[in-house]
DNA sequence: TAGGCCATCTGGTCCT
DNA sequence: AGGACCAGATGGCCTA
């Protein structure tokens, strides 16, 4: 992994960017202010670390989960008649599944965050989930146009 | 307090 | 049948 770039470069490609970005409220039309959010780890874990301590924060015991739960979502029209549900010991091991590719989607997001110059957070507060995708679009087309012109 | 962001739960759909 | 992926809903936390 050794692009020939110099760090003039990249720090000149950083700069683009967000001088770009901070010019109209970024190419993509979203949230470029929102550079707010939870501390990345925090809000990561801070709410349940384990999947089995999330479990227990209102669904162990779900026997008819989804029905006798004010709030959750009414069963869909498939549901009403017939049409058989997930038994609970599958539904359970789906919402594990769920929770266990949300969170590698997380920790890729994290990751993905971490090879962007530091510049981009500059507000001190750690870029978003979309914030970092788009900005990461960016970043890579930046340093192809530079390689490209190489 | 409102709004943004996030994690989680859930049902549906597609694929193996 | 079961796993992967997706989208909608919900509630908690945090900041302006």
């Amino acid at each position: 992994m050794s692009l020939d770039i110099s760090d003039m470069d990249l720090g000149s490609v950083t700069a683009n960017i967000l001088a770009e970005w901070k010019g109209h409220d970024s190419p993509f039309g979203e949230d470029q202010d929102s550079l707010h959010s939870a501390s990345p780890e925090s809000s990561m874990d801070s709410m349940c670390s384990s999947p089995e301590m999330c479990y227990s924060s209102g669904h162990q015991e779900i026997n008819d989960f989804s029905f006798g739960f004010p709030g959750r979502k009414a069963a869909p029209a498939a549901q009403k008649h017939g049409k058989p549900k997930m038994s609970t010991k599958r539904r359970m091991k789906a919402s594990e599944r769920e929770k266990m590719r949300m969170r590698s989607l997380a920790e890729a997001l994290h990751q993905l965050r971490d090879y962007l110059p530091p510049d981009y957070s500059k507000r001190g507060q750690p870029l978003t989930k979309i914030q970092t995708l788009k900005y990461t679009i960016e970043y890579i087309n930046q340093l192809s146009d530079i390689l490209n012109r190489a």
